[in-house]
DNA sequence: ACGAAATTGTTGACAGCTCATCTACTTCTG
DNA sequence: CAGAAGTAGATGAGCTGTCAACAATTTCGT
């Protein structure tokens, strides 16, 4: 029925192997970073960073799942295990019945203040000084590109 | 003590960003795509991908381990949960007591069989086709470029 | 105003990953 | 060859992610 299926020419899967082993590499050691240094996972991480840094430690459940592109669902169980370990907390929204605000408690200030610089740090050691400022800059326009073509494809 | 953080300038903090969620996106719907296309989860794929194509069916398990980067534990959980649904099996190994083959089942080559193609085709359509080819290869070398470097820092 | 539909968020079951630990075998050293 | 050290792989506990179902509101159409 269907025409041979077509792989990759040599070049393509090069291409295409080379970037989904960076990328495991590069996310593998920076999550065992912020990890051993301040007793994060790479999830509590961009959850303390959103509220804090975009919702000035306070933001609608909803929004903080949109923000970081997490299904509700996942964001529940994360905020639950947070709330547990008192990174965050619950908060009735008034406006809305059904509603939660997700509120950062000083610890979870406290930790994302510790956690975050160091992580700049290996960010910036194992990715940004790979490349230079315009390969850099190169790198994230093709990235972009990417991005922007997937927003236009079906699913 | 510490030096003010060096946060990541604009232009550095734009190419990351856009490099992280493209990657998500990618890699979501890639998986999402194998799921319902073939009944395999990710995992599944790189697993019996390797198996077949570089094993010929049939490797040494930590062999195949370091193929694909994993740790031996993810490995083996992994072939109890695919042998449990016949795609692969174990097999003792004659020159060293210690050892296991693990072997692609027919029901393992049926599946990786039908759902390679359909996973090129999106691998085509979502990632491979946003670029021109000098773009690709741009980005693959750029990639390249970042493993390597990464190889050379510590930890 | 009233029922249908949409929105907000939770929950439980289950698959996946990591870490530490354990067993069994092999190899190395004296 | 005995014992120590290394290697191959399995296992269990515990955290994380997904999917489907659910409850509690709010909103919308008439």
């Amino acid at each position: 029925m269907d025409a041979q299926p077509r792989w990759l020419a040599p070049e393509q899967k090069a291409a295409w192997d080379s970037f989904i082993r960076m990328h495991e590499t590069l996310i593998g050691r920076l999550s065992r970073h912020v990890q051993a240094d301040a007793g994060l996972s790479a999830s509590d991480y961009v959850v303390l960073v959103s509220l804090t840094e975009r919702g000035n430690g306070r933001m609608r459940f909803l929004d903080l799942a949109k923000l970081v592109e997490w299904e509700k669902s996942r964001m529940s169980h994360q905020v639950t295990r947070m709330a547990k370990r008192g990174l965050v907390a619950r908060e009735e929204c008034p406006d809305d019945g059904r509603g939660a605000f997700i509120v950062a408690t000083p610890a979870g200030y406290k930790a994302i203040e510790e956690a975050a610089p160091q992580h700049v740090e290996h960010v910036r050691r194992l990715f940004i000084d790979a490349l230079t400022p315009n390969q850099l800059h190169t790198f994230g326009q093709l990235s972009q590109r990417i991005l922007d073509h997937m927003g236009k494809q079906p699913d």
